[in-house]
DNA sequence: CGAATGATACCCT
DNA sequence: GGGTATCATTCGG
C-alpha cells in the first residue's frame, strides 16, 4: 500500500497513537516491537509516514554504547524522563537521530533509535526535503540521518511527546512482522564500546531495501 | 577513502 | 573557564 493523496488523510488519522504503556518495557523488547510501526510527520507541507524497518536499542549508564554512559547531561537528559518521548541529538556536526526513550519501569534510562523506514506517505515531500528528487523510496529514509530529514525531525524535537498525534508520532502497524523476519545484529558505528558492541541490540526486517547495509 | 562541521564531555589550569 | 579529541553519519571522488 502506498498513499500520496491527501484525501487519504482521514485513514492516518483515525490510527490510534501508541500509548505510554508500549514504551514501558525492557528496551530490547520495545526496539524489536517498534518494527512494522509507522512513523507519522504532520506538517503544513503534508503528512509524511514510514514504517519502521531498522531500530537499534540503548541502555542505561551501564551500556558503554549509550550515551547515557555519561550519567544524566543536559543532552541525555530525555533518556531519563519520561518515556514515549522523543531523544533528539546532533551527530558528527552536521545529522540528526530520531530515538524514543523507552525503558522498563524502574530502570534508569534508555532510548531505541530509529534507524530506517520504508516510505508510505509523501514519498515526493521527502524527497523535496531531501534534496533528492531522483533517489527511489527505499533510500529516502535508510539511515537513521536520512529518516530525519526525509520527516523533517531536528532537534526541536528532542523531549517531545510521541504518544498524543500531535505533529510527531507513533502508530501500531497494519499488520505486525513475523517472527521469522525479525534479525538481530551488533550495533552500528559504536565499536569504542569493546564487548557492548558486540550485543545484537540492533533489530532489522530481514530483505528489506529500506534497512541499511552492513 | 576522507572531508564536512559543531556540540559535547572531559581533562587541565 | 578554556582547549580539544571524539562522534549512534552521509556524500562524493
Amino acid at each position: 500500500m502506498c498513499w500520496d493523496s491527501p484525501t487519504d488523510r482521514p485513514t492516518y488519522l483515525q490510527r490510534q497513537p501508541l500509548p505510554r504503556s508500549f514504551f514501558l518495557r525492557p528496551t530490547l523488547e520495545v526496539a524489536r516491537d517498534l518494527l512494522g510501526a509507522w512513523l507519522c510527520r504532520e506538517t503544513a507541507e503534508g503528512l509524511t509516514v514510514g514504517r519502521i524497518v531498522e531500530t537499534e536499542a540503548y541502555g542505561g549508564p551501564g551500556d558503554l554504547a549509550s550515551h547515557a554512559r555519561a550519567g544524566r547531561t543536559r543532552r541525555t537528559t530525555p533518556m531519563f524522563g519520561e518515556v514515549g518521548h522523543a531523544y533528539v541529538y546532533l551527530v558528527y556536526g552536521m545529522h540528526e537521530c530520531l530515538n524514543v526513550v523507552a525503558h522498563g519501569d524502574g530502570t534508569e534510562a534508555g532510548a531505541v533509535l530509529l534507524r530506517a523506514i520504508e516510505p508510505l506517505v509523501g514519498v515526493d515531500l521527502m524527497r523535496t526535503r531531501r534534496g533528492r528528487v531522483t533517489d527511489p523510496p527505499f533510500r529516502l529514509a535508510s539511515g537513521p540521518a536520512r529518516l530525519c530529514q526525509a520527516m523533517a525531525v531536528d532537534r526541536s524535537f528532542d523531549a517531545h511527546d510521541l504518544t498524543t498525534g500531535n505533529g510527531l508520532w507513533l502508530a501500531e502497524p497494519d499488520q505486525p512482522p513475523e517472527a521469522g523476519d525479525i534479525v538481530s545484529g551488533p550495533r552500528v558505528g559504536v565499536e569504542y564500546a569493546g564487548e557492548w558492541a558486540t550485543r545484537p541490540w540492533r533489530f532489522w526486517l530481514t530483505g528489506n531495501p529500506s534497512a541499511s547495509r552492513r
